[in-house]
RNA sequence: CGGGGUGUAGCUCAGUUGGCUAGAGCGCUCGCUUUGGGAGCGAGAGGCCGAAGGUUCAAGUCCUUUCACCCCGACCA
């Protein structure tokens, strides 16, 4: 990709009312444009990040063999009426008329219209388990959308749902759906807490969060330095100091950011929309579901959050929108040579050509925080200085030596 | 929804007790010169001062209403 021909531009301003680094750096490094408030377009660098953290998501839920398919976003009162969310969750959904003056509303989750296919699909427990997932837009009505990415009213979110003939197996996929999970975070570059949890206004049930530990967090969480123990400050029983019981150092207190959610339904949504199927002695039994979720935009904002300096982002290489950057000065034919052999060679580059000045392109690299940086310039000849975008030092390599090291 | 704040050029902002034809920097266009940390000179384009109503000889500036955005709170997969 030629960065002259990128749409958009970096802007050399911040926005005026941006707090967080998330915010800031997306939004001036153009990864994103909002719309309204908590409304974002994803342009094409952010949607870049976007789909390498859709892809490394993808690949570990087909591990457990989940399906991926998509539901609609806009969707009929009726199903919620028959487990009430239709009003419990009147002050999150976006409702309204439709100009026959049905009821309609945006999908803020799909429970409901996961389980209305599964009931009538489903009916032995020979077709148990089985997970289905989407990577979808939801819709949340937030009073008040914040720190860019972070909480969105239209957001991009990865949604599972598993279906069990019992609670013992619904509990396995579940327990192993936390690896799982932990999994995504760290290909991501994340540690993640695992927290016990109220589910808030969706389910009074069993429920876990995913937490990353960040000053930019909206959640207060109790968490172990040392092991994976962490409670939030909602619900938690220990207090900053006590001993980690289960490991026995001290608590910490302190920000984090919510990256996912997992719940269990049990067999309230049998109960409530009539779904069962029969079991190996022909009777009929409730068919369990248990949801599981990662806000994929507020993902790359937590990215942000951990991986940034005081020049711009510091992307991991796994969800990078480019490998390397490759920076021409002095409009050096050389470069265009080897722009030529990083694409052949099938590196994601991008090649800054642009006729501007040595420092806005050093600033711009570190702003968009490709992790290789390339410079040709007189010095260089016929090889190319790398440094990497989370160290200071920089080296003098052949083009055969950083295609080794790009590719590794 | 309560409290606080902000809307003036694409972006960041200035604009005095109301007073002539509305400003700067950056960005953009053209020309020349530059090129290892956001280059220089010259020329140029770009505004219904968020919107509506009002006060006044005169409104970016004062009043009313309304819309949008940000921050704090409440709320929150």
């Amino acid at each position: 990709m030629r960065q002259s021909k990128l749409f958009t531009k970096t802007r050399n301003t911040a926005p005026k009312d941006a707090v967080s680094a998330s915010h800031k750096y997306l939004i001036q490094g153009g990864f994103a444009d909002m719309l309204m408030a908590g409304v974002y377009t994803y342009l094409p660098l952010g949607y870049r990040v976007i789909k390498n953290i859709s892809n490394i998501i993808r690949e570990e839920m087909d591990k457990t063999g989940a399906q991926e398919m998509l539901m609609p976003a806009l969707q009929p009162k009726g199903i919620w009426d028959e487990t009430g969310r239709w009003e419990s969750l009147e002050e999150i959904m976006y409702q309204f008329k439709d100009r026959s003056g049905k009821d309609a509303g945006l999908g803020a989750t799909h429970e409901e219209v996961i389980y209305d296919i599964v009931r009538r699909n489903i009916n032995s427990y020979k077709d148990l388990p089985f997970a289905i997932y989407q990577i979808q837009n939801k819709f949340r009505n937030e009073l008040r959308a914040k720190g860019g990415l972070m909480r969105g009213r239209e957001f991009m979110m990865k949604d599972l749902y598993s279906f069990h003939i019992s609670q013992e197996d619904l509990d396995e996929y579940y327990n192993e759906m936390i690896n799982v999970y932990k999994r995504v975070y760290e290909r991501c570059g994340l540690e993640a807490k695992v927290v016990e949890a109220s589910g808030g206004v969706f389910t009074k049930k069993y429920s876990h969060e995913f937490q990353i530990i960040a000053e930019a967090g909206e959640d207060d969480i109790i968490y172990c330095t040392k092991c994976d123990f962490a409670q939030n400050t909602e619900i938690a029983k220990s207090k900053a100091g006590d001993a980690c019981p289960k490991c026995g150092e001290n608590l910490k207190q302190g920000k984090s950011i919510e990256a996912g959610n997992i719940f269990q339904f049990g067999d309230q949504y049998a109960k409530d929309m009539n779904g069962y199927a029969s079991n190996k002695d022909g009777e009929k039994k409730p068919i369990f579901m248990a949801s599981y979720g990662i806000g994929i935009s507020r993902l790359v904002a937590t990215i942000v959050e951990i991986y940034n300096d005081d020049k711009g982002i510091i992307w991991p290489e796994s969800v990078a929108p480019f490998k390397a950057h490759l920076i021409s000065l002095n409009k050096n034919e050389e470069a265009e040579v080897i722009y030529d052999k990083l694409v052949k060679a099938g590196v994601d580059v991008l090649y800054d050509d642009r006729d501007s000045s040595a420092g806005e392109k050093f600033s711009d690299a570190d702003l968009l925080g490709i992790p290789y940086r390339l410079v040709i310039s007189k010095k260089t000849g016929d090889q190319i200085e790398v440094k990497k975008r989370n160290e200071e030092n920089s080296e003098i390599l052949s083009i055969d030596e950083v295609m080794g090291l790009i590719q590794k």
